[in-house]
DNA sequence: AATTTTTCTATACGATTGATAAAACTTGAT
DNA sequence: ATCAAGTTTTATCAATCGTATAGAAAAATT
C-alpha cells in the first residue's frame, strides 16, 4: 500500500515528514527558549517525542539542526511576507510602511522564535550570527538597497541603521521580556489587547519619526 | 610584610580581592556572550587566568557565580544612579527623563553586560529570570511607584508597559545586534559618534510620545 | 513475492561538564 | 619561629554531552 501517507500535494504529510515536522518544531522552541548550549540533542528528541539519534539520522549533527530550525523558524515570516509582496506594492508609502511594521508586530508576538533565535545569536560574533547575517540579512538588505526609491520609507529606514534598530526595538522588545512583562505587570503580551496597543504605540512613534510622510 | 595588599580602603586590593575581581569580570563577559549553558566553568577560569577549583571555591557552584556576576554587571548602573540621584531631583520632569535616558544608553553601549544577561533570560521563565525579577526589578518598579506623582514622565513610563518597553527597546536594542550593524552597515555600536546620534533619535522619540512633556 | 532503500531503534564511545576532596602553599597573628 | 586560617593547586568522580554504528522494522521498488 502506499496510503497513509497521500501524496496529494496540498494538504496531508507523510509519516517521514510528520516526524520531521515535529523534531524541527521541538528543536526551535528548545533552542529559542534556552539557546544553542542549553538545549541537547537528547531534550529535543524528548520532546519531539522520537527515539534517541533519529534527530541526527535526520538533520545531522547539532550544528545542521540548528541551522534547520532557524530556517523552520524564519518560515512563517517569509511566507507572510511572499503572500502580501503584491498587496504592498498597491499601496501608498506611509500605508505601506505602517502595513508591513503591524505584521512584524503581530508575527513576533504569535511565533517569537525567530526573534529569540536572532537576538541569541547577536550579542557577539559566532558561526552562527555569521550564518544568520549571510543567509538572510544581506540578501534582504540587497533587496531594500535594490528598490533605490531613496524616499521610501521602507528603503530609508532599512538603509539608516538608527531608525532601523530603535524601530526594531520599538517594534520587537516586549516579546523578549515575556518574563518581566508577566512578574511587574501582569500582563502577557502576547494577548490581543497588548499587541493593539503596542501596534498602535509604534506607528505613532513611527509618525513621529518620519513626519515627511504625514504629508502623503 | 603586610604590604603588596594595600588595606588604604580607598584604592587597592589585596591580591584576593583581585583574583575575585578577575574571576567576576571573566564570569559576567563570558556568560554575557555565550549565555548560562554555553560559558564552563572551565572557560571562566582560564579567561581569569586562574587554577581549576578557584571559580568553586570563591563563589560556590555554578548558580551563585552566574548571580554574582550578574551582581557585578548591574553594579556600575547602580553605582551611576546613586552618584546623580541627588542631582536629578534638582532638574525639571522633561530634562530628569532625558538625561535618564541618556545615561542608560550611554551605559549599555559602554557595559552591555546587563542588558545581555537579562535579555538571554527572560526570553523564557527559569530560576534566573525569577532572581533578576525578584532582586532587582520589583523593588526599582516599587520604588518608582512610590513616587507617587502620577505626572511625572519617569513614573509614567514605569507604570505604563507599553511605553516601557517601547522605549526600553529603542535604548537597548542597537547594543542587542553589534553583529548585524557591523556587518550591514559597518556600524559599530560601541563608537561614540553612533552613541550621539542614537541619543538624539531616542530623544525624539520621548517628546513625539509624551507630547505633554513639551509645555514644561 | 523478493529485494533494495529508507526509516527507526538501541547501544556504545570518548570528551566535557559541574562538583568534590585532598594536598601544597601563603598569609597574618601570636 | 610557630601555628592556624585562608588561599591556591592538583586529582578524581559521576553525569551528560555530541557523535557513531549496527541491527530491526517499515516502505518502496522490482
Amino acid at each position: 500500500m502506499q496510503d497513509a501517507t497521500t501524496e496529494r500535494p496540498g494538504s496531508k504529510l507523510t509519516k517521514v515528514e510528520l516526524t520531521r515536522e515535529r523534531i524541527l518544531l521541538a528543536a526551535t522552541e528548545l533552542f529559542a527558549a534556552r539557546g544553542y548550549d542549553g538545549a541537547s540533542i537528547r531534550d529535543i528528541e524528548q520532546r519531539a517525542d522520537v527515539n534517541r539519534g533519529l534527530v541526527t539520522y535526520h538533520f545531522g549533527n547539532k550544528e545542521d539542526i540548528w541551522k534547520a530550525a532557524f530556517d523552520f523558524a524564519f518560515l512563517p515570516f517569509l511566507e507572510d511576507f511572499q503572500s502580501k509582496a503584491h498587496l504592498l506594492g498597491t499601496l501608498d508609502s506611509r500605508t505601506r510602511l505602517r502595513l508591513v511594521l503591524e505584521n512584524f508586530i503581530r508575527m513576533s508576538a504569535a511565533r517569537p522564535y525567530m526573534n529569540q533565535l536572532m537576538i541569541q545569536e547577536n550579542f557577539q560574533p559566532t558561526w552562527r550570527s555569521d550564518w544568520i547575517i549571510e543567509r538572510y540579512l544581506k540578501p534582504a538588505r540587497q533587496m531594500s538597497a535594490a528598490l533605490g526609491d531613496e524616499n521610501d520609507p521602507l528603503a530609508r529606514i532599512d538603509s539608516d541603521p538608527h531608525l532601523r534598530y530603535v524601530l526594531l526595538g520599538a517594534c520587537a522588545m516586549p516579546y523578549s521580556l515575556p518574563c518581566e512583562a508577566r512578574a511587574l505587570f501582569g500582563v502577557e503580551v502576547g494577548q490581543e489587547e497588548f499587541i493593539e496597543k503596542h501596534i498602535a504605540t509604534v506607528l505613532r512613534l513611527v509618525d513621529s519619526l518620519l513626519p515627511e510622510l504625514k504629508e502623503d
